[in-house]
DNA sequence: TCAAAAGTGTTCGCTATACACCCATGG
DNA sequence: CCATGGGTGTATAGCGAACACTTTTGA
């Protein structure tokens, strides 16, 4: 019985996906790896990944595994990369197209239980299998480079936010600290935001207001020419 | 004799880089595209692209054939994208990486003589083979995206150019008109910019000063964490 | 009444924009 | 001397950065 079924006149690379996912625990940007149970690099932690159907796209395949490791069949998600090394996997010739995803922390389920998953703050992810340091290197980068021009921090925040959590946020992925006065006005007159009846109650503190992002708002200004910046 | 002589226990797709070259002609944004000699599509245009090699990255296999389509062995080159429809290939299942380059009209040469290359405007481009519509759209608006962020318009003018020259390189791409003596203003501001010696005669006009852009200078000033915008 | 965080406005300086004048060249 | 494009400066408005005070809440 030959196992090897697939035949090609040419040789043919295999192809996967991995997926590094951003949440947000309101202070610090977090990545979810997953414990290699098998080798290469068992033991080593590693990106959501896996080997590409032929019935299905990058993004389908990405989301598959996005699916599996957190529940949720619903997230942003954006292919930033594809990794080519000759030797980035010792079993054979691997490309891998590389998407990171968004995703609330509030909303993530476990995932199935095959598989051990663990959130890590970003400054305390340690050494990665394969080449997925340079990914999550190329990743981080990327994100920056598309929030300063895209309202898709929204999407690592609860529905219902406080104007601190969403500046806590942006100071976490970019790294900077915002004046707290100049962020609030800012924010407000981006016009990209609806105010909401519910406040959040805080200890020993007065209420914070609660915001939601607008998608209307920005599709509305995004078509006018409006170029949001940060 | 077997031609299906590579096995392998799953299904593999092939992986193809293709390449979108832009040109400037001085007035408007060129791509290149070749003529295809064999089927599927035989006839129609698309742009240099080819399989992949087990010993070469993708960067590696799309410079081959910016190479053998252009002749030029180093040229501004950037991957953007890649897609992975199904169907995207009548033959079989292929996954293409896609990258432009940003080349010199002047630098080019004729490539090898095997293949039909030709330069098309943009607005004047045929239907193209396969996806390479799409992928000329994503392209473009990638392109635009990048060039209002970094200084890569200079890739694509000669060494030495005049201020006239930049401006027009910048409405081609942007598809927007400035005021010439505003983009004067900015460009000699931003200290990118080095005055040549030289001046480009003109018929029945003033001389035109000569620039080059400064990359010692852009490095400096991305350091100190200056953010280009146009 | 105090501590801690929320909410709001004003001033200032820079930069993008709109706009006008003089210069150099060839015919 | 004139037509054509090259080169430079100025006035204004709008936006981002720096910054201070008042409000609310629970203890």
């Amino acid at each position: 019985m030959d196992e090897f079924k697939y035949h090609y006149q040419y040789p043919h690379p295999a192809v996967t996906t991995d997926c590094v996912i951003f949440g947000f625990d309101g202070t610090r940007l977090n990545v979810l790896l997953i414990e290699r149970g098998i080798e290469p690099y068992k033991g080593h932690w590693a990106f959501p990944g896996g080997f590409i159907r032929m019935d299905e796209t990058c993004e389908q395949c990405a989301r598959r595994e996005l699916l599996e490791e957190t529940g949720l069949s619903t997230a942003y998600m954006r292919q930033f990369h594809s990794f080519s090394s000759v030797d980035r996997d010792p079993r054979e010739r691997v490309i891998t197209i590389a998407y990171y995803a968004l995703v609330r922390l509030s909303e993530v389920t476990g995932g199935d239980d095959a598989t051990r998953a663990q959130w890590f703050a970003l400054d305390e992810v340690p050494a990665l299998a394969f080449d997925h340091d340079l990914i999550l290197r190329r990743a981080t980068t990327e994100l920056r480079k598309q929030i300063h021009f895209e309202p898709i921090g929204f999407e690592l925040l609860p529905e219902q936010f406080t104007m601190k959590q969403l500046q806590h946020l942006y100071e976490a992925v970019l790294d900077v600290k915002f004046d707290r006065r100049n962020f609030y006005n800012k924010m407000l007159h981006l016009g990209l935001l609806a105010e909401q009846p519910e406040t959040l109650a805080r200890a020993n503190h007065r209420d914070a207001k609660l915001y939601r992002f607008n998608p209307e708002s920005y599709a509305e200004l995004k078509q006018k020419g409006f170029r949001l910046e940060f």
